[in-house]
DNA sequence: GTGGCATTGAAAGGTTGTTGAAAGGTTGTG
DNA sequence: CACAACCTTTCAACAACCTTTCAATGCCAC
């Protein structure tokens, strides 16, 4: 998790990069707004932390160019202006959250948590097999980045597939998930089914092989 | 936009209720925390508003269990404890932001406003889906900058589908979002108010795709 | 109050996608 | 070859959704 910290006390930014760096981020830190925007031209960052008092421009400036450059990345404001107009002023020009020093590191460290955890939750793919990704939390199935629009039956089956990937799934396992009330699925319904899916992921590279009396496995068709 | 506000303390919640509300959030009540589960089980709420110190059970118990639960709406916690171990503890427990009393309603709002930007909107003050924009400060719907003049439960529904455009939005929470009192209201009657918001947005190059089965989902005309 | 207008949601019928039984063909095994 | 397991296609029943209509209700100006 990179962090980019604008400030340009050095004793207090010392302070900030050793005691984050401690807690596993990984801080740049730029002295003055113009050396903060070149830095983001080079790197990608995931959150900045802007104290608004720097030396060649206003720190709210920075923060309102950001913003209206699209740069949505979390801003944490740190600064010595505790005027209640001030921190309206900051949060309402796009800063997430705003905090007047002297504060505490502990309570700095907290609120950076809280921003990434809150932007940075639950965003990934939980199983990527050949050009078909699984994502579980939204319930599709990505084709090349695309929803692939399964019914919910054909999901379902291509799901267990997907996270057993590799492995035999047998048929009873599949009917017990396709039945909706205990009373399972005949056998020929569950070969409809992964006729219907084989034919849907067919043309992505994925492929469902059949062993006989035992069960089904996806592989990706070239292993 | 609802809030839910869990407050015993009845002359400051009046106030809060009254300023919100002015501002334009829809706000509710609670006195204690069981209230507060209560009402979320029948009612849909995007941001909460959680004072420590409960009646019945201490609020870090009930932002704990909220989390454990996985509701992941954002949270800010409302308190006079200010010590810093309890600042960080909230924040560490799953609150997004943490003000102590005695506060400044407008800062208050400022916070609510930035969590509500933060979680629903990227960063940006408005949400803009083809010529729709929706503006989360005043609450309007613009559709070429013009106030669409929606009724308010085409609002409603209008409103969940711009703040999760992109996302699936299933039947039920619009359900629980239109319905004043826990008695969800009928899958047609859902339906009847997806046809009228879907003639409405039609000319403005914005689109409510069907997911069978899964909800519904706001998106661009040519996408 | 009262008439007029917007809003609301129940009802009913039409449309469309989903489901799985049925039936016949194919492949592998003993 | 005989048999079982599996493949493939078809189709009717079904459930989810769309659309229109309309009576009940709330609201506002007069």
């Amino acid at each position: 998790m990179n962090i980019l910290l604008v400030e340009d006390d050095a004793v207090l930014a010392d302070g900030l990069v050793y005691t984050l760096s401690k807690s596993g981020y990984s801080v740049t830190c730029a002295t003055t707004g113009v050396y903060a925007e070149h830095l983001m031209l080079a790197q990608d960052f995931d959150l900045i932390v802007l104290d608004l008092g720097l030396p060649d421009m206003d720190g709210l400036t920075l923060l309102r160019q950001l913003r209206r450059r699209k740069v949505s990345m979390p801003i944490l404001i740190l600064t010595a202006r505790d005027g209640i107009n001030d921190r309206i002023q900051g949060i309402e020009q796009g800063a997430d959250d705003y905090m007047t020093k002297p504060f505490e590191l502990r309570e700095l460290e907290a609120r950076i948590h809280a921003l990434i955890r809150r932007c940075y939750a639950g965003f990934h793919n939980d199983i990527v097999i050949g050009r078909l990704a699984l994502n579980t939390r939204d319930h599709q199935i990505l084709a090349d980045g695309q929803d692939m629009m399964l019914s919910p039956r054909e999901y379902a089956v291509l799901e267990i597939l997907l996270l057993q990937a590799g492995k035999v799934v047998c048929k009873e396992r599949l009917a017990q998930r396709l039945s909706t009330e205990g009373d399972a699925l005949a056998d020929n319904a569950i070969e409809v089914y992964i006729h219907r899916v084989r034919k849907r992921i067919e043309p992505y590279g994925a492929v469902i092989r059949t062993l006989r009396g035992l069960g089904y496995l996806l592989e990706t068709a070239d292993a």
